[in-house]
DNA sequence: CGCTTTGTTCAAAAAAGTTTGAACAACCGC
DNA sequence: GCGGTTGTTCAAACTTTTTTGAACAAAGCG
């Protein structure tokens, strides 16, 4: 449905239209939903700091969503607003290092999950110990262990991560 | 919805329960379905090689799911079918090595992914060199480098990733 | 062969996740 | 305070993904 009253904005010419269908693609492997991608896409593009409007305008995407989205992409800090001139709205920039991107990303939706798996599985472990039958118990115990090595192996690793890609 | 004629089947004992949820959550964490954390939870936990079968009575899911989970789960590397007793139908049993469980994700979710966003921002790249105003093709120029440059940490990260995990 | 068991496929149903838009809050300048 | 602008919230609509189940293929066994 073309908008009818459009006023043939701007809008986002082909080669813009590539990067955003990148990051769109890059969000979708994060598990992250599509117009997360639009919007950072947007904002890496352009030259200057944007405002919600402004993504409203050119995505064709309602306010709620691009509220919604800018508030996610300000958590993960792969957005901030712009600084300078002080303006009744507030322009918005993305953050362009990959180290913020990741850490940002590692904070948010991997060690919460990463935490809680491990809270989870000493739990698990204990529970394990209660078991009667020895052979069963054993068993349990052995891959339980494993799981514990798994999550300790992750801990370890994302640290590494963040300092390998911070260049 | 209690299964009428369920025969009362041995089903997940509470502490069964509590590691296949581990894995549904950790399946998530990684975009895949539920259904894959479940079967390989119950993998496992299990002593001893499953049936699709066996799968389908232990979660309450239909052959269908069984089976297209079984799959991922193989083609992943997270599940072999087991050796030894010929008999009709086949055992599965779970690999738990981290090493391979990582590995057959990044072969089979991440690099995909990594090559076909490598290649599109070449053509990106090229396509940039075409803009007439030479700002703006500085600009686009210096983004899609840094895209570039992304990318290639991502490639680099990935082998070192294996090896780490790999003890 | 014909019967049975095992497993796969795929269209349709269900569930999960995302986006919309209208109502509302917050703020600013007058 | 009032009118206008900017941004947030959240239930409902919509979209996408996952699961189901019935039909079907494959393969063993007598």
């Amino acid at each position: 449905m073309p908008h009818l009253l459009d006023g043939d904005q701007p809008g986002l010419d082909s080669l813009e239209l590539q990067v955003v269908a990148v990051f769109v693609d890059g969000v979708r492997v994060l598990g992250l939903p599509r117009s997360i991608g639009e919007i950072y896409g947007v904002l890496f593009i352009s030259q200057n700091p944007l405002s919600l409007d402004d993504l409203v305008r050119l995505l064709h995407i309602s306010k709620g969503s691009a509220s919604q989205g800018l508030r996610m992409l300000k958590s993960l800090g792969a957005v901030r607003e712009a600084e300078g001139d002080a303006e009744r709205r507030t322009y918005y920039e993305p953050a362009i290092e990959l180290k913020r991107l990741v850490g940002g990303f590692i904070r948010e939706q991997v060690r919460p999950h990463l935490d809680s798996g491990k809270s989870k599985i000493s739990r698990l472990a204990e529970n394990a110990q209660e078991i009667r039958d020895s052979e069963r118990r054993d068993f349990l115990g052995e891959r339980i262990g494993r799981l514990e090595t798994w999550m300790s192996s992750g801990g370890k690793v994302l640290p590494l991560l963040q300092k390998i890609l911070g260049q």
